[in-house]
DNA sequence: CTGAAAGCGCTTACAG
DNA sequence: CTGAAAGCGCTTACAG
C-alpha cells in the first residue's frame, strides 16, 4: 500500500528464475516442476504479489464485466417506488453473472466521460426509451448489448421479451370473467418507457379483439394524487382493474379510495395487480396478482448475454412469461 | 463486432498520420492543430473506432471501479427481507461512485477466482462477520478497503461506523419515557453479523448504566414462526419493544400477535422500529422510528473510498448518526 | 508541431 | 525443462 506495488519481475528476481518461468508457476500450465512452482509461490505469497488484472487482461483482451444500465436509479421517486423489484433483479443477475465467471456492474447511465474508460464484456440496457440515448451509447460501444426486444436496431445481440401484451390479454380476461362490466388499465406515468406503450397497445388490442371497451389511466408513481384520482375511476363506474403501479404505497391510496367509495373487491369490484406475491397477502384478500419473477428473468437475460460474449451463440432472444395467479 | 477491432494504429494509419498524433487527436492535450485533429476524428468515427480502455488503463496504472461485496445476496431470504434497504444502498452507492466517474461493481462474494482477475480501485465490505474471509480477501488485494469500525485490522482504509449503539439508547430511553416497565430487543438472527451483536452490546451497557434489565430475542428473518414468538414475549410481559426486523412481513406478524394478545400501541404496548418511515405510514399508528438513512449511508462511503484511493486523504472514519422520529 | 520509441505488466509462442 | 523475446494497444516523455 505504501511503497510500489510487486510485479512479476520482482518475484522472478528474487526466486532467481526468469520471468516466463514465474508467470507460469503462479498461474500457468504446470510447465514447471512441482518443487520449483511451491517455491515461487511460497516467494510470491511472502513478497504480497497479487497479479495486475489489467495487465493480464490486456493479453487475455477481456475483462469479465458485465454492465446493467437501471436508467430509473437517477430518477429518484420511480427507484423508490420499485425498490423490492430492483433488488431482485440487481442481486439475481449478480448471482447469474458470478456463476459464470462475471462481475455485475451497475449503472445509471452510459453517458458519461469516464464510462468509456470501462472495459465491458457486453451490457444489459433495461426499460430502454425510444431512441433511447444509453441504447445508442451501448450499441456504439461495438460489444453484445441486451435490451427489450422492442428495440429494432440489428446490432442488438440478446433482446429480451417480457410478454406485457400476454399480461394485459390475461389479466382483463380474467376481470370480466369474475363478472367486471367496465375495465381499466392503470399503469405509471414514467414518460417514454417502452414497456409503458407496450402495455397500453395490448390494451387496445385486447379491446378491439373482444370488442369492450377499456380505458389507460397513467399515474404518478410517487404522487400523493393517487388516491383522488383512484376515487376518479372508481366514480366513473370501472368495476374491473388492471394495476400495474408499484405495490406498497400505492395499495395504500387505493385501499382509502375503496373505502371513500365504499366499494368492496370481489363484490362491486375487481383487481389484478402487476407484482409478486410472495407472501400471499394480496391473494388473501381477493386481489388476483399477474407477474413474472424478477429473479427469473434478470438470471435468463444475463445468461443469454453471456453465451454471446462468449460466443457459444450469435443472438439469442430470451423470452420472460407471466403468469396470474388467481385470488 | 464481426471482424477485428479497429485499433488506433488503424486510425492512424488512414490519416496518413503517425499513432502518436492520432491518440492526441482522439484523447490528448491539444497539441495538434484543430483541423488536422477534425480529421482525424472524423476518420476516427467513420472507422467506428473505440479506445480500448484495458490499453489505456495499463499505461494508468487504474480503472475507475469500486467494488461493493453484499454477502446477503447469497442468502436468499435474509437479502429478500431486506430488499428495501438494498436497493437504496446500491442504488445511492451507484450514483455517489458516478459522481466520481467511477462505477460500481456489485458482488456477493470475493471467493472466486475471477475476481482476482478485475482490477478494483477500491472495495468496500458490508455487514462483516467476524474473521470474514471477504474481508480478507479484500484486504489481501492491497488496495483500499472501506468496512464496519469493529473491524481491527490496520489495513483498512475507511472504516463506517453506524451508531447502533445510540441507536439502542435512544430507543430504549424513549421506551421508558413513554411509560414502558419491561423492554425487549428483537433482532434478526443472521448468524455472525457484526452490527446484531453490536446491538446487543449496547443493550447490556444500557441495561447495566441505567439499572433496568432488557432482554434481547433473535427471530428468523424470514420465518412464519415470528408471530408466535411475538405472541410469547408479549404474553411475558413486555411493555416496550425495540425492532430492528424488517418492516413489512415482520410488522404482519406483530399485528397479529398484538391483535391476539390484544395489546394497544401506544397504551399498553411501546413500540421503536429501525427503519426509514419515509411515508409516515408507522408515525400514524403509533410507532416511533429509529433510523438511518441508507442512501445518505452508502453516499458517504463512497465517498470516503474514493477520496483514499485519489490519495486526498490517507484514512478516513465516517459516523452515521441515528435519528429517532416520535411517533 | 509531429514522429519514433519506450514502457505499462503480464502471457505466450519460440528457441535452446 | 526454462530463458529471452515479442506482443497485447495504448500514453507519454523525448528527439527532431
Amino acid at each position: 500500500m505504501t511503497s510500489k506495488r510487486t510485479r512479476l519481475v520482482d518475484v522472478a528476481k528474487a526466486a532467481g528464475v526468469s520471468i516466463g518461468a514465474a508467470s507460469d508457476a503462479l498461474s500457468g500450465k504446470n510447465r514447471i516442476p512441482e518443487a520449483t512452482r511451491n517455491r515461487i509461490r511460497e516467494i510470491a505469497n511472502n513478497l504480497g504479489y497479487v497479479p495486475n488484472p489489467i495487465a493480464r487482461a490486456l493479453t487475455t483482451g477481456h475483462l469479465p464485466l458485465v454492465g446493467l444500465v437501471i436508467s430509473a436509479i437517477d430518477r429518484r421517486a420511480e427507484f423508490d417506488a420499485y425498490r423490492t423489484y430492483w433488488a431482485d433483479v440487481i442481486g439475481a443477475a449478480t448471482l447469474a453473472a458470478a456463476n459464470r465467471g462475471y462481475a455485475l456492474v451497475v449503472l445509471a447511465t452510459l453517458d458519461s466521460f469516464e464510462i468509456q474508460s470501462i472495459p465491458f464484456a457486453g451490457l444489459i440496457v433495461v426499460d430502454p426509451t425510444t431512441n433511447d440515448p444509453d441504447l445508442e451509447d451501448a450499441l456504439a460501444l461495438n460489444i453484445p448489448v441486451a435490451t427489450d426486444y422492442l428495440q429494432t436496431d440489428e446490432r442488438i445481440a440478446v433482446k429480451f421479451r417480457a410478454e406485457y401484451g400476454d399480461s394485459v390479454g390475461m389479466a382483463l380476461n380474467h376481470l370480466v370473467k369474475e363478472g367486471a362490466h367496465k375495465c381499466a388499465v392503470i399503469m405509471p406515468s414514467v414518460d417514454d418507457a417502452v414497456w409503458v406503450q407496450n402495455v397500453e397497445h395490448y390494451a387496445i388490442a385486447w379491446s378491439d379483439a373482444t370488442n369492450t371497451s377499456v380505458d389507460c389511466f397513467h399515474l404518478p408513481v410517487d404522487s400523493s394524487e393517487n388516491e383522488l384520482a383512484l376515487e376518479d375511476i372508481l366514480q366513473s363506474g370501472f368495476d374491473g382493474i388492471y394495476s400495474l403501479m408499484p405495490t406498497d404505497e400505492f395499495m395504500q391510496a387505493f385501499d382509502e379510495a375503496i373505502d371513500h367509495k365504499n366499494k368492496t373487491i370481489g363484490k362491486d369490484l375487481h383487481l389484478v395487480m402487476l407484482d409478486e406475491d410472495r407472501t400471499g397477502a394480496l391473494a388473501q384478500r381477493g386481489i388476483s396478482v399477474a407477474g413474472v419473477s424478477p429473479h427469473q428473468y434478470a438470471q435468463s437475460i444475463v445468461t443469454a448475454l453471456i453465451d454471446v460474449i462468449e460466443r457459444t451463440k450469435e443472438h439469442d432472444q430470451v423470452k420472460i412469461e407471466f403468469r396470474l395467479t388467481e385470488a
